[in-house]
DNA sequence: GGATCATTGTTGAATAAATAACACTAAAGA
DNA sequence: TCTTTAGTGTTATTTATTCAACAATGATCC
């Protein structure tokens, strides 16, 4: 069986995870079957896109009983299956940090967040959410001990460049940063933005 | 002065305001002018997209020169201006809600967060952030009080439907959700969710 | 004051994505 | 067993987005 992972579009990719994540909700209410237009409308997509998608995966479902719950999502398990687990440190323990390790609690698959780092020296040593808290001044040391390859920034904006500088110079490959600064990083680190101020302008624009 | 505002297509909205954020922090540091591959590099896309982008728009620079930092941004201000200031309330003053809250607090032009709800009785009452809390049960009563029309969603994922759905009830046009789980909503509110799972997986994706 | 140079404004081609259309298939019922 | 029906798999069309190329421009320097 080989693998056309590379020729999948990005964008079909992102739409997969979520699909994932939609099917595991149906699998929960003890959904067996699912039709393309249903998934199309918890998606916010068509029906014909998501067929499309499926297609493109190489999925076969049936006519008239859908796609089967389950063996649906075991195909995209497969196909998003990280050939290795992801291994996430968190900078920034303070409101939002913790909820963001409360939030990712419930374990995804193949991604585990091993550390937490803050400033506060309080804060270290604690265990928040399962997971164990160091002093910042600890970030390299334990990044190359426990192999972390990603990290989340949840720290003040002032600090945001200096520790992804951090993070990337002891081989951290991509960043999920929610401090409203853009980060300028070497190439080949990955970078992805989540602004909250910019999501809600985005709404207003699109509400009125 | 016409504004062609339906025809500039979504995703170079969405570009002008990551555009707007870039040029306030270059317009802190002092930067009078600035060129489109600068922009690009910051807004991490191409010269030539952000020229096409402001072209659209109609905003002119000079060569040599490049954009005024304060003249560009003003426009794209004006382009975003919404005709009515967005009020807001926030559903969920947790860890995470009170995260939002400090975030955000720094103002955004043309969006006031005016009200906070909690269910547990013990947090409504406080101000966070500068921010009212109010028990969840006087939601609706206070949504149609301060005229609020968008609203953010921190609360469980059991929670979130119920509650988007009360808030649509009373006139709420547009989520900002960040409970993992698809909302269900009547069409003309618009929904945008902000799954931090799902996001680090396009990490884990894109980096091996 | 004119040549030069770096950057803009614009157009057109190439690429990618979304949509629609339709033949095909498998279950259900007579 | 044949027909109906609802939904899939696929191809074609349209639409949107990105990229690349180049003429036009206006500061700057000699």
């Amino acid at each position: 069986m080989k693998r056309a992972k590379a020729e999948i579009p990005l964008k079909t990719m992102e739409r997969l995870v979520m699909y994932r994540r939609l099917l595991q909700y149906l699998a929960a209410e003890g959904c067996a079957f699912v039709f393309s237009h249903e998934l199309a409308k918890l998606a916010n997509n068509t029906a014909a896109q998501v067929r499309r998608d499926l297609m493109i995966i190489g999925h076969h479902g049936s006519p008239i009983r859908g796609y089967g719950v389950r063996s649906l999502g075991a195909h995209i398990d497969r196909l998003l299956a990280h050939h290795e687990p992801s291994r996430v440190a968190l900078v920034g323990a303070g409101n939002l940090g913790r909820a963001i390790l409360a939030h990712v609690g419930f374990q995804l698959p193949g991604i585990t967040i091993l550390a937490a780092f803050d400033s506060d020296e309080e804060r270290s040593g604690r265990v928040i959410a399962g997971v164990r808290c160091y002093p910042v001044r600890e970030l390299e040391r334990r990044v190359v001990e426990l192999g972390i390859n990603l990290g989340i920034l949840a720290v003040p904006a002032s600090e945001a460049q200096e520790v992804a500088e951090r993070l990337a110079a002891v081989g951290v490959t991509g960043i999920l940063n929610f401090a409203p600064v853009p980060l300028r990083l070497p190439q080949g680190v990955v970078v992805d933005e989540i602004d909250i101020g910019m999501k809600l302008e985005r709404i207003a624009l699109c509400c009125q």
